[in-house]
DNA sequence: TAAGGTTACGGCGATCGTAACGATC
DNA sequence: GATCGTTACGATCGCCGTAACCTTA
């Protein structure tokens, strides 16, 4: 047994059991591939994988039993290998941030240039996607953190930390009739809104806020981003419902924002990232950055 | 990075930072490991050993970091190793019970005759160590399961569930005063009492029970072996404190047995064994083997 | 001087790449 | 015939063992 055909079990879990592909990965040849593996089965004295003819078409009970041994061995050989580059210089290295439109255009900006000023050497990457693909890319390491409101809670083999909790904003061109006058879901209901996604930035809350009051919505335009939104509130397609923070009183100064947070309940957005995973110290003072960042929002 | 490496800094850490012990271990020369030490370490970028001169004498603060991903790999390895030849046979194998003389000769006999009608081919092995070595005894691997009575709660890494609960009893030679009457602990207080050595087999339940009720207890003679305890208790010099089940009616014919459940607190016997090591088939079958028989004496 | 560690060098074996072949769609 | 996997063979590179040397108790 050796490392590299413990790396090459999880690449032939990522390349659907091709060995061709695992072998390209791999940079070597296929034929390498075929009797690394062969080896393998071999000490073990039973095959890993089932078989139609040549083909791998799935792993037996016990290859799958392995995989999870496997998976311990290449999380602590990739630690390893961080912890010892993060020991030379702290000061550089990757950081692959997953998370939505939302955060990263009205929270992010804040937190990651101070970040930046501390850590020059760093080198950021936005890894945008939904909020049901977040940890899904914590799991296949494409993001080392990932931010989020929504369905984040009860996963194991991820650290959850709470960020900071924020309300619904109701935003209306100027002059509209909700832009005065007391703010109630009923009165809300009867406009068609605007607003975001399914799953997105605390569209659930939204949806249960609507619900327990027995009320019915009328979404005529979701979006997954709040500058869609805003855009088709001023066409005056309906009134916006986005987060608070994505109000800015210049940009927006042709709407108007009204506070939601006596009829809506919260939402909080979450840091997540692996349990087992080694976090370059520049990692973790980038999430006591966010931490701080949503601290002073919350003043 | 590869597995004799990892494998390397683990033996290394037994043989307290000597190359030519750990050579020894390996079954390869010293030079060798010289060498793979100092790739690993260039590999790494930074040393993983403090050295006086040549000579190692402790971790970097990097290399004590990187020995939890070491132990983890390592671990991982095994366990891969053990669920292959488990899968292939699961009907052969080597057990290593870590257990105190009382389990061995009072409990485990049972348990261990029905294991070898159904696995013949496991071979058995009894580690018998004082109960605060037993733990030492699973983390070193010399032993696959302990069972024991005292301190093994709360330690992180070991599985641990309660076996059976019991009582200690009295024994003293027939026609002795406290073969009749009503027993206290008041009046068990007035005799020399012969029982466990110190950590052993409940004797600290005993040390509490006296302690509680504000009496002074006399021991005269302690010892780790119940047969011990009898010899002296028939030579007269004192009464004996023993695990209930240790007394057999026929072979003890000579000894009065007076039940204490009723002045004196139970004890829980344990089984322990790691949390992250792959335990074989006949292994958990031993297990369930050892709780039906703690179940029939509860009966 | 013994014990522990490093370095140089030669040989052997593991593993790779090339290449030809086999199977399956 | 294109894709995917296996097997044979020669070449290379890594790693071991021998051995000479260095350092410190």
């Amino acid at each position: 047994m050796n490392l590299s055909q413990i790396e090459l079990l999880r690449v032939l879990q990522e390349t659907n059991l091709n060995l061709s592909k695992a072998a390209e990965k791999m940079h070597i040849v296929q034929s390498a591939v075929s009797r690394q593996l062969h080896l393998f089965e071999a000490e073990l004295g039973s095959p890993l994988f089932e078989r139609q003819g040549k083909k791998l078409v799935g792993m037996t009970p016990l290859g799958l039993r392995i995989m999870d041994e496997v998976a311990a061995i290449n999380r602590a050989k990739s630690n390893i290998q961080h912890i010892a580059a993060d020991y030379l210089d702290s000061n550089q290295g990757v950081l692959h941030i997953a998370t939505t439109h939302t955060q990263a255009k009205y929270f992010l900006p804040v937190p990651i240039q101070r970040f930046r000023t501390k850590y020059p050497g760093v080198k950021i990457y936005m890894v945008q996607s939904s909020p049901d693909q977040l940890i899904e890319q914590l799991h296949t390491r494409k993001a080392d953190i990932a931010i989020c409101t929504e369905k984040v809670d009860q996963e194991p083999d991820l650290v959850i930390e709470t960020c900071y909790e924020w309300h619904h904003a109701l935003v209306v061109p100027k002059g509209h009739p909700l832009s005065e006058g007391e703010i109630t879901l009923q009165r809300l209901a009867t406009f068609p809104v605007l607003t975001y996604s399914f799953g997105f930035t605390g569209r659930s809350t939204i949806e249960s806020a609507f619900k327990n009051a027995g009320l019915e919505l009328d979404i005529t335009l979701a979006a997954s981003d709040t500058d869609v939104i805003k855009t088709y509130v001023r066409l005056g397609m309906g009134v916006g419902l986005i987060t608070a923070m994505a109000y800015d009183p210049q940009a927006d100064n042709d709407l108007v924002a009204r506070d939601l947070s006596t009829i809506m309940p919260s939402s909080r957005t979450k840091i997540a990232y692996l349990k087992h995973n080694y976090l370059p110290l520049y990692s973790q003072h980038f999430i006591a950055e966010l931490l701080l960042a949503a601290k002073e929002i919350s003043c």
